[in-house]
DNA sequence: ACGGCCCCATGCACGTTCTCATTATCGAAG
DNA sequence: CTTCGATAATGAGAACGTGCATGGGGCCGT
């Protein structure tokens, strides 16, 4: 998952930086307006966290920017002061997913994102099941095939979890460079490495239960079969 | 355990702190409102003993501010002076784990936080068992292997202490470093203490039975696995 | 002052990720 | 049905990152 940070303030925004990343996301950091608005602009984000006292601009114009043309698919969360009601009924009504009045704590911060994403998703558990006997949980970071751990690495996990997020949605090689890896969008790497990820995965999936559910669509990406 | 104490009484404050501190707690302190309030923000804790006569602020909305979407994990204990009966009542309705009416003794004190946390971690008796034959006794502080005493330094006793509290969970770097350590955030240290206390333990153990129970997880932490 | 414990620095070992060369597969066109 | 170009899968190994082992120094309590 792909997060940008917008916060001015050092030790606040180094101090969720921290967190995130340990909590396994991918993290960019924009401390000012115009650094933010480059980042929104030429990446894709699942999420951004907003802080509205910018230097060089009001923050809500990157939200209403973001929204207007829907290449932004992230989900913002606004940082607001404590008791600035003005701004969370503004932010609301531009579109933000939700709003954390300051001070908040870490996790706090976690579990919105965590019911963002259920929100967004559609998904009412926690875990996500698929191909007949398989079940990721998202938070542990674990998966298991009728109750046995299956172990997987750090981008097996992602990659997995990412296509599982949009199950039957087909996603390209672009699309999941971008949120897993944090790769530009035109960057046309003729690597191959998210191709070998799939492979691996596609490995030690196939030790439990034929791994057919991975769908290559051909010349586009790969796609998570709905379960039947 | 880290445990904060607010209380603006001066020896009684002072009376308690060296109790849970020669009781091997981890202790912070604040005597005020803002004091308590930042603290609780900033970092994470296993046990809050709030005294409600606050400088500064109704010590009610520190649990208030604290139980709104779980910010805090910690179990909070409210301090009521004598027949204070609305404030109990207020306390628990609010999501307090317990209140000790002043004056109490220490021992008192002990015996609810040991109540608190057998209930938090639905626990039956005061011993944790683990690996086939281990046994943790957390009043005490000491642990045997089929009758034959193991003796651990006292950060090797914590650690093992709380991994076992939270059993099959995965337990980060920073996660360990705030409740053994008291470690904030921020500071990134790259330092391998904890990997090192780790080490020392599996040792130890591991003269004993195999100490494949206390499992690595790569890039996240450390995990004690649950029984077979 | 002494001993034990805790923290830190270093070097090594291993797991993970990525690159590259090669082989297999697909799909369109003849 | 066959051929051919494009695309995907594979295997091997290089580069990188992370955890583990070890020993020394400093700090604390006795």
């Amino acid at each position: 998952m792909h997060v940008l940070i917008i916060e001015d303030e050092k030790s606040l925004h180094h101090e969720v930086q921290q967190f995130l990343v340990q909590s396994q996301y991918l993290v960019d950091s924009a401390y000012t307006y115009a650094e933010a608005s480059e980042k929104i602009f030429v990446n894709s984000y699942d999420f951004v966290l907003l802080d509205l006292g910018l230097p060089g601009g009001d923050g809500l114009d990157l939200l209403r920017e973001a929204r207007r043309n829907d290449r932004q698919e992230a989900s913002f969360i606004i940082l607001t002061a404590r008791g600035a009601i003005d701004d969370r009924v503004k932010g609301l009504d531009l579109g933000a997913d939700d709003y954390l009045p300051k001070p908040f704590s870490l996790l706090e911060l976690q579990s919105r994102m965590q019911a963002i994403t259920r929100r967004k998703f559609g998904l009412k558990r926690q875990e996500l099941t698929f191909g007949n006997g398989f079940q990721l949980d998202a938070t542990g970071r674990t998966l298991r095939y009728h109750d046995q751990d299956v172990a997987l690495t750090k981008k097996e996990f992602d990659l997995l979890h990412y296509l599982l997020l949009h199950k039957t949605r087909v996603l390209t090689r672009l699309q999941l460079g971008e949120h897993l890896w944090g790769n530009v969008l035109e960057d046309d790497s003729d690597s191959n490495y998210i191709d070998v990820h799939i492979k691996n995965l596609r490995k030690k999936l196939g030790q439990f239960a034929p791994a057919d559910f991975l769908e290559t669509v051909r010349g586009i990406g790969y796609r998570m079969a709905g379960d039947n």
